[in-house]
RNA sequence: CGGGGUGUGGCGCAGCCUGGUAGCGCGCUUGCUUUGGGAGCAAGGUGUCGGAGGUUCAAAUCCUCUCGCCCCGACCA
């Protein structure tokens, strides 16, 4: 990709409205543009990374056995009237009326049209367990949305339901998460601790929430300082509690051992056995012809979140530093003088070369030096190849390591073989 | 929803108190010169001063209402 044809409109300008982290270099990379409070148009660079998150995700789901679908954004009020939860949502919930002034919503959530699907369809244990799961746009109309795309109104989630034919199971398949959970967020390039939570307005009584340690979290954690050295096995029994848990009395963590940080919720697992399947007489028949409610549990991770935790997570002074399983793009090349033939000549070559294997970004714009170094910084993307007219009279680029910062210098085909 | 702010060119702001031709910086356009950390010179374009009423000869400025956005608190992926 050219940079000169790529829309990232990059900024300087400090805006006034973002305060942390990640919303400012949001802004300032010109992933996102916010439309209204709590929603954003998610830029091409933005997208990128959105696309690797996603990818990584539904490897890891799929290796768990749950099947991508595609529930729906606007669902008709008698699915939540019949759950019981239609009233209990209150005000976050973005209810719309048709053109016939029917009663439907915005999904924040879909348990409810999720046992619809399955009491459609299964109506044996021997069609059982399911796992569906879906990466979707939801609507929560937050009391006060804040901190850029972390408490947007519109934001993208992953969420799962499964559905067992009896608690075993069901606590089987909790497990199973529990263990993807942990897995999915280390290949995100992240360490998110899983803690005993509330299981908020969803119910139910065995809930987790996976929470990524940041000064800007809105959670407050107190966790076990082995928790830090546990085995995925180990991380199963508590550790970690959020303040809503935490009484030192009851608490499971030594005195000693206790840390207190501050936490951004990136996933949340819960079981919920039949809360939704009795009342909304999801039933399924088992071998001796008797009805069977199914156990059930959801299962979701903020994706559009995730990209502000990270970069809440990972970020100098300078701008992002992309965790290279989630970059927008592996490699950038910085051609530092867009006016001379020899220059040109190899940021194109390299640019080949490595475009055939890798995602590169060549910053082919006549812009002065200061200004290309800056964004590339701003950026973040993990490995910048620089060519310079001084090095280049040599035979030599160099090849910065954007977290590190360390620079290299080297020929042409060792940087070129040095990715292949 | 309570408390506190704010709304003026694409972005950041001044002007408002004390009414009198709407301004600065950045960005943008063109040209020349530059080119290893957000360049220099010159020329140029950019606004219903958030909206609606009102007071006045005259309103960005005063009054009333309204809407948006931000921050602090109680809820949530």
């Amino acid at each position: 990709m050219l940079f000169s044809q790529f829309f990232a409109p990059t900024s300087k300008d400090i805006p006034a409205d973002a305060k942390i982290a990640s919303h400012i270099l949001m802004l300032r990379s010109g992933m996102i543009s916010q439309t209204a409070s709590g929603i954003y148009c998610w830029l091409p660079l933005a997208v990128r990374v959105m696309e690797k998150i996603t990818k990584i995700i539904c490897e890891e789901q799929d290796r768990i056995g749950a099947q991508k679908v595609y529930f729906t954004t606007i669902q008709p009020a008698d699915l939540w009237i019949e759950s019981g939860r239609y009233d209990a949502y209150g005000k976050e919930m973005l209810r719309i009326k048709d053109r016939k002034e029917g009663d439907f919503l915005y999904s924040p959530t879909n348990e409810e049209q999720a046992t619809d699907v399955f009491r459609k369809y299964v109506k044996s244990y021997r069609g059982m367990p399911v796992m569906l799961y879906q990466i979707h746009w939801k609507f929560r109309d937050e009391i006060r949305p804040r901190f850029g795309v972390m408490r947007g109104r519109e934001f993208l989630m992953k969420d799962g339901y499964s559905f067992d034919i009896n608690f075993d199971a069901a606590k089987e398949t909790y497990q199973k998460i529990f263990r993807s959970y942990v897995r999915t967020f280390r290949r995100l390039g992240l360490t998110a601790v899983p803690v005993q939570a509330d299981s908020g307005a969803i119910g139910g009584n065995m809930s987790h929430e996976f929470q990524v340690l940041a000064e800007t979290g809105e959670s407050t954690i107190y966790s076990d300082k082995r928790l830090f050295t546990a085995s995925d096995e180990e991380l199963m029994t508590t550790f970690a509690v959020t303040d809503e848990k935490y009484n030192p009395k009851e608490c499971p963590i030594a005195e000693s051992d206790l840390i207190v940080s501050k936490g951004i919720e990136v996933g949340h697992i819960f079981y919920f056995g039949q809360k939704y399947s009795k009342p909304m007489n999801a039933f399924v028949l088992n071998e001796n012809g008797e009805k069977i409610y199914p156990e059930m549990g959801s299962y979701g991770i903020g994706v559009s979140r995730l990209i502000g935790a990270i970069i809440e997570a990972s970020h100098d002074e300078h701008g992002i530093i992309w965790p290279e399983p989630v970059a927008p793009f592996d490699i950038t090349i910085l051609n530092l003088h867009t006016k001379n033939e020899k220059c040109v000549e190899t940021a194109r070559r390299i640019y080949d070369a490595l475009s055939s294997s890798k995602e590169v970004l060549y910053d082919d714009r006549s812009i002065t030096v200061g200004e290309k170094l800056a964004d590339a910084d701003l950026i973040g993307i993990p490995y910048q190849i620089i060519i310079g007219q001084k090095k280049i009279e040599n035979g030599l680029v160099e090849l910065k390591n954007r977290k590190t910062g360390e620079i290299t210098e080297m020929s042409i085909e060792q940087v070129i073989a040095r990715f292949m």
